[in-house]
RNA sequence: GGCCUCAUCGUCUAACGGUUAGGACAGCAGGUUCUCAUCCUGCAAAUCGGGGUUCGAUUCCCCGUGGGGCUGCCA
């Protein structure tokens, strides 16, 4: 199956285009298809520079490569690739033009002249009068010589389509089942624009035609001009794709997701530190089921199991509470080694010591059940690399049943008990034998918070003997010292 | 206004016409634990309304209501 992304140069990639393409991507690659990049840069007042490298960035991060059309080379440099080229729709005006002369001379589509002053004022009456606004037709009787007067004249103009009024056209959509409309309530559609350019329903219906697309997934907000396109690939002779139109991602007052909703850019959450994988998850649960209690899935189980059918038809409101569990799961998942060489190079930036530590995976270990971002990695290891500061106020500890009077005692006894550890039983359990056993009089926490505490300076760490077996034996004494002598 | 479309917990969603309407996130309450986080257990939480069809409607049909989208020489 051929399936498509058609991103307009006009900013950064939208989540819900991301989302498109996802499916696009899934449905392309479970049927061993093609997924293809085509650049819809028919509005040439919209036009972003760098908005092509940005959107290919962001699909690149989520894991989503093209296999045809606009693509980075190995060098990062964008380039098209594929029979079809070209895959820039400013490079393919000669097409457009061609099609849209077909239409006007089987009487499908008409030149027209009027200004857009004209078009304004009309509306506007149309809206005065509580009428749809519609174009009325004022160019369509003109006869052929009269066009080709004008047009010799050099007046601007543009073609539009010829939408026959009696008509009802009905479409099967994969997602919505099947959709009517009725030719009267259809607008005679501009094709053609006055500067020669296609608008995007001309384009696409060309393109996706000369593309070979078997399915188009665009938003609902699309779902309106299907009668057109179903229009204009009937009379340009051509079977029109499959369609499914996927409900919109909505913000939390239920409105299409935009701009002022907060962040709708990819980029946005590629700088906040969120796992590609997460973003895919969370996007593909975002609309569809997989009629499992299934919640965590990778992109090749995506691949296996999607399917338009199990696709919702209801908008959904973009919630992040969701994609930060996600985040949380996904961080737990990845391998020890691997979140300990994720984390290393930001550690590293910090304390220069982590880059050559040969411990760093047992400590990066320590805290890859607590992290919800690589880029809190330096900060929740600020205790190893750096000489903590505990204060008497952290050290004793109303909770956990600790007076201010209580620890001298209490360091005296740490220091008893952890001396007498032998180095070879230096670790987690050696330490847990060894203070269990010689409690004395105090409760475990009355011991191991102060400890902790000693050791990292903070209110929340790894544990305390998790710590100290990272720390090692003399780093523990030696912090140990330095906490009690506070306490005096 | 017109056209199109949608409707289950706060959110994402499940349920051949027969279920105590299920799960997940968030919330709340416990538990584990030296803290935080993780983890575990539990609680609370929904079929928009009205008519049909049917022995039986969340489910099918109709009418309302509510939401959304479109209504550009933007995409």
């Amino acid at each position: 199956m051929r399936t498509r992304l058609p991103p307009s140069p006009t900013g950064f990639l939208h989540i819900g285009n991301l989302r498109t393409a996802l499916f696009d991507f899934l449905l392309a690659k479970q049927t061993k298809g093609i997924f293809y990049v085509r650049v819809e840069d028919t509005d040439r007042e919209r036009f972003v520079p760098g908005a092509i490298e940005s959107m290919l960035r962001s699909l690149q991060w989520a894991g989503i490569s093209p296999d045809e059309g606009v693509m980075f080379d190995a060098n990062g440099e964008v380039i098209q690739k594929g029979p079809h080229a070209p895959y820039f729709q400013s490079e393919r005006l000669d097409l457009y033009k061609k099609y849209a002369e077909e239409l006007v001379e089987k009487g499908h589509a008409y030149h027209c002249f009027c200004t857009p002053e004209r078009l304004t004022e009309m509306r506007k009456q149309q809206e005065a009068l509580k009428k749809a606004p519609m174009y009325d037709r004022h160019c369509v009787h003109l006869s052929k010589e009269d066009v080709a007067a004008k047009i010799t004249a050099g007046e601007r103009h543009v073609v539009r389509m010829k939408v026959p009024h009696e008509r009802t056209v009905t479409f099967n959509d994969d997602i919505r089942g099947e959709v009517r409309f009725q030719g009267h309530t259809i607008d005679d559609q501009v094709l053609l624009k006055g500067d020669g350019f296609p608008t995007y329903h001309l384009a696409h219906v060309v393109d996706d035609h000369l593309m070979e697309t078997d399915l188009v997934i665009r938003g609902e907000e699309w779902l309106s001009s299907l009668p057109k396109h179903i229009l204009l690939f009937e009379w340009l002779g051509w079977a029109p794709p499959k369609y499914a139109h996927v409900p919109l991602l909505l913000s939390k007052d239920r409105k299409k997701l935009s701009k002022r909703d907060g962040d709708v850019a990819v980029e946005e959450y590629i700088q906040k530190g969120y796992l590609p994988e997460v973003m895919v998850n969370f996007l593909a649960l975002l609309g569809w089921n997989p009629g499992t209690t299934q919640e965590i899935f990778t992109m090749d189980e995506l691949i296996e199991q999607f399917s338009l059918d199990r696709v919702q038809k209801a908008g959904a409101i973009f919630d992040l509470e969701k994609l930060n569990w996600l985040q949380g799961q996904w961080m737990r998942k990845i391998s020890p080694t691997e979140f300990a060489a994720r984390i290393l190079p930001l550690v590293a930036e910090k304390f220069s010591a982590a880059a050559t530590d040969k411990d760093f995976v047992r400590k990066a270990a320590l805290i890859q059940e607590r992290i919800t971002f690589f880029n809190e990695a330096p900060e929740m290891l600020t205790w190893f690399y750096k000489e903590p500061h505990a204060s008497v106020e952290l050290l004793a500890s109303e909770k956990q049943k600790i007076t201010k009077e209580q620890l001298p005692e209490i360091f005296q006894a740490l220091e008893n008990i952890l001396s007498d550890v032998p180095e070879k039983n230096w670790t987690v359990e050696g330490l847990k034998t060894a203070v269990q056993s010689n409690l004395g009089n105090f409760k475990q926490g009355q011991l191991l918070w102060p400890l902790r505490a000693a050791l990292t300076g903070l209110p929340y760490s790894p544990g305390a003997f998790e710590v100290a077996e990272v720390l090692g034996k003399e780093k523990t004494l030696e912090r140990l010292k330095k906490a009690e002598s506070i306490t005096q």
